[in-house]
RNA sequence: GCCGCGAUAGCUCAGUCGGUAGAGCAGGGGACUGAAAAUCCCCGUGUCGGUGGUUCGAUUCCGCCUCGCGGCA
């Protein structure tokens, strides 16, 4: 059985959606997303979840797999896209996996070995209570060399770093390891000059709100409160802000389109460290 | 045409009692092993509109010019 799995990576708006579709085709493939957003169902025109036209025909797993009010994470993604992955292989056809999430990309297909420990909510909450340096100190204190493993310390990995050491009784650097995973990965990045890039990203938001963003939104807030899966989420906590009035629809459409492209940087980022992928800078002029 | 006011970073502006300048935003770089579209860290040289003058030295003071915004004709 060969396993040979093909990674489409890119930043947002560089064409993953299309180029995974007609990468299918030609090698008898399907597609596995790998985005943070598109697991949630009801997330539509904000995410650019590709629509049923989009997909042509080609299956597409790790979509629509949770509702918006679910804790989710990348353990568990992880964990279920493996299993999408082994079973299109066995099958004898090609999974290719397309998204822009870069971890969730290292937790499946890089050699990293996710901790065997799920999140304790609970914990989590008390913690968030305390200050940035209690949380260090704590940490500190369970475990003294972890300040070692980590450059710029943030609150929430404070959080999950107690957690570990709490969880498995180890030190961080003992808890967290490396692994080799059994595929045969060929990276593939998308990407534009910048540029071009920030014009892709500025066009496709104003085809969200011409497709009903707003409208997607004030339904998501009616059905499911304001879960932090939606009110954090670049496209709807915009249009949040514009619902409540804080600003106008213009002013939250010029917001969106910088915090889209903000985190187009932070996708790049991600990606320009793994060095293995091969790019592609003018996606749209692959022929198929 | 006249009288004011302005012209400094991509944008909005501060400042230099004369010793070539700094904030916010934008933008750029980076980190990130179960919240990741989240979260966090780092990065500011630009003919200080042009041109003459005063001065050891002008972006700063003075004259003229150009452009912009008000007001008066």
């Amino acid at each position: 059985m060969s396993n040979k799995v093909i990674a489409v990576v890119g930043p947002t708006a560089s064409g993953k959606t299309s180029y995974a579709v007609e990468l299918a085709k030609k090698l008898d493939g399907e597609v596995i997303s790998a985005d943070s957003r598109l697991v949630y169902k009801g997330l539509n025109i904000g995410t650019a979840k590709p629509t049923i036209d989009e997909m042509q025909g080609i299956p597409h797993y790790m979509i629509d797999v949770v509702e918006p009010d679910a804790d989710y994470s990348v353990g568990l993604y992880a964990k279920e896209a493996d299993k999408h992955i082994k079973d299109i292989l066995s099958s004898g056809k090609t999974p290719i996996v397309a998204g822009g999430t870069g971890l969730y990309f290292r937790i499946l297909l890089e050699n990293y070995d996710l901790p065997e420990l799920e999140p304790d909510y609970e914990l989590r909450e008390k913690l968030s209570k305390l200050t940035y340096n209690q949380l260090f100190d704590i940490l500190e204190e369970l475990d003294f060399d972890a300040r070692d493993y980590i450059e710029n310390i943030d609150r929430k990995k404070l959080i999950r770093y107690i957690e570990i050491v709490k969880g498995t009784g180890l030190p961080l650097s003992k808890a967290r390891g490396k692994i080799e995973k059994p595929y045969d990965v060929e990276w593939i990045g998308l990407n534009f000059p910048r540029e071009l890039l920030y014009e892709r990203i500025n066009k496709r938001v104003d085809i969200m709100i011409k497709s009903g963003l707003l409208e997607e939104t004030e339904y998501l807030l009616q059905k499911y409160g304001r879960v932090g899966n939606i009110v954090d989420t670049i496209g709807y906590k915009e249009m949040i802000s514009a619902l409540d009035g804080e600003i106008t629809l213009d002013e939250a459409v010029e917001k969106l389109k910088q915090n889209t492209r903000n985190y187009a940087k932070r996708q790049l980022t991600w990606f320009r460290k793994n060095t293995s992928i091969k790019w592609n800078c003018y996606p749209n002029k692959m022929k198929k």
